[in-house]
DNA sequence: GATATATCTGAACGGCGTTCACAGATTGCA
DNA sequence: TGCAATCTGTGAACGCCGTTCAGATATATC
């Protein structure tokens, strides 16, 4: 009676895997169901019996990315606990730009993929989403600890969509595309100037 | 003999009038061969007498939207020309937001478009985002006139890319998309504790 | 062992960007 | 004006895509 399951379990794992690769070596216009189906040696209409369409497919592996990137923050933040709270705010952000650098097509795929269409966002995305902030929130706190709760959440989402333009066009060649150690520069010269 | 080039001509502009408003209306997925050459009235195989592929038809898209954009910046510059430097960043900072809020699709375009793959940028491309750059490094020279000439540049990118990335992600409902208004007071909130 | 249920199969469907052999119009030249 | 050369428009056809579905197959239940 397992044996169905272990089968079922161990497809959809590996179509997660061959998905999660072909997406880290040739990004999200790469992903073909064809080529998922002959790489996990099953036929192509196997692949909706566990995925609505490649585009939860595609959210799984973004599932996977989503935490790997919340462990490289969170790592970041437990390794410079010592620091200031300015100090701590620039190490998250040079670990969430090393992570995008290193890891270019799985971590563009998080904002790439089109999910408004369908149903709401999934609860995991949100809190990740979440987490990260919760991240940047608590080094706010020690800097401004006057600052009303409303304006300190905003702050909040002001500096992670600051940090992630400047990776995010740093690392785009054809925006204003320079080499890290001068993406890292900029993060700081921004950082640095708050508060 | 002018009459050809006529005929060429307007055909070439009514496509790009159609790729326009139906990239307006829909964003980049659904712009289509087939819907433009009906519009137009001509057969799918004429629009590749013009255009190499409908990237090449975008980027002509996006050559307008860029203009639009950066008049829009630009006339919020000399509209703030009387006021401190910081607060003529924060105008334009504004203006910008205005614009992509307002073409939103269009806004989109400009960078969901993947040029990278052929040939090198354009030539207007650079141009455009030179331009852009010019009119924020000008108010930052004068808060930092000591600042040497690599760093201000650095400088300039990571503003641009600091507001860019508010504005992109405070559009975006899924990440952490908010009223325009609190978009507005995010931009405020980097810039005013800038230098 | 027989029945019911769930899964897998792969050809087929509709739609896409792009191509190409052909038809038609326009131009340059005698 | 007539004729050939050249360029432009035509739309069926090509190859590829995600997705579907009737039929084959394997598993679970009794």
């Amino acid at each position: 009676m397992g044996k169905v399951d272990e089968r079922r379990a161990a497809l959809r794992l590996k179509l997660i895997d061959l998905a999660e690769a072909q997406i880290a070596e040739g990004g999200l216009v790469s992903l073909r169901a064809r080529d998922l189906a002959k790489g996990a040696g099953c036929a192509v209409g196997a692949i909706y019996n566990h995925f609505d369409d490649l585009n939860a497919l595609i959210l799984e592996v973004n599932g996977r990315t989503f935490t790997r990137l919340g462990e490289a923050v969170g790592g970041a933040v437990a390794q410079a606990e010592a620091l200031d709270p300015k100090q701590r705010l620039i190490a998250m952000s040079h670990a969430y730009l090393d992570f995008a650098a290193e890891q270019q097509t799985l971590w563009r795929a998080l904002f790439d993929v089109q999910m408004s269409l369908d149903g709401p966002v999934p609860d995991w995305y949100l809190q990740a989403l979440g987490g990260l902030f919760a991240y940047i929130a608590a080094p706010l706190r020690e800097m401004f600890p006057d600052m009303p709760e409303a304006e300190l959440d905003l702050m909040t989402r002001a500096l992670f969509s600051s940090v992630h333009g400047i990776v995010l066009l740093g690392l785009e060649r054809r925006i204003s595309g320079v080499p890290i150690d001068q993406i890292r520069e900029m993060i700081g010269q921004v950082l640095l100037r708050i508060g």
